[in-house]
DNA sequence: CGGTATCCATTTGGATACTG
DNA sequence: CAGTATCCAAATGGATACCG
């Protein structure tokens, strides 16, 4: 089908090794799912739920559920009641966090200087 | 709502600065979009829609306004018969290319890392 | 050539109720 | 506490036809 290079993983294909990179921590809410793992450690599941005011829960349990079949994530449960299940990053996704670390503070300056404009253009106005 | 920080930006809300990364560049054409402007320099509409074959034609346009209203993109119209429409990515967008290249070289990875593994779970089985 | 417009299928995500 | 299950709404994406 296609003239470009084709990579098969997981019976899911992908014409650039990057579209492998967005599959697994694009979305709304993995990428700040890993963050939160890599700079703040091991959680609880209510803890990742607190850290993420808007998400529901069985979006968290989903998105955990995917990073973990793809090794990013580490699921620990501890067999007592009430139950407690902890959630940390793998190495593999440990190596990811440069990458987030990247879009964090590109992110950061998109948004000072997008405000900054805004500024210049009330000004102007006056 | 949120107990965390707040951004607000052209009628969106995000808690960290990188869902604003991943708002611009997310999804499933963008980050290839960007990527092949930033290495191939300005292409016309058809030369894009030939390094994307699995997108479909209204898929491009919307992905390209998008990003043209987010100044990522610069679309340059020649007022021709039959039209002529130039794509490149702008300075903004530009800056972009170091993110996009980590995570083309850690999907590389990882791609590979599977494959070595899948290659020793044959080896071991026989 | 570089689009729009329309329709429709699939996917994604949210609200709510219930459970070991 | 950390989930499941169910149902439903919205967003996304693809096929097709048409246009300046």
């Amino acid at each position: 089908m296609s003239s470009n290079c084709n990579l098969q993983l997981k019976n899911k294909n992908y014409t650039c090794t990057f579209e492998i990179t967005i599959d697994l921590i694009g979305g709304k809410w993995k990428p700040v799912i890993i963050w939160h793992l890599g700079t703040k450690g091991t959680l609880r599941f209510n803890e990742l739920k607190k850290l993420l005011p808007h998400i529901t829960q069985k979006m968290l349990t989903q998105q955990l559920r995917e990073l973990e079949a793809d090794n990013l994530v580490l699921r620990k449960v501890y067999p007592q009641v009430p139950p407690k299940v902890e959630y940390s990053l793998t190495d593999l996704g440990h190596t990811l966090m440069p990458i987030l670390s990247m879009m964090c503070s590109w992110g950061d300056d998109y948004y000072k200087q997008l405000k900054a404009d805004l500024q210049q253009t009330m000004a102007e106005s006056e």
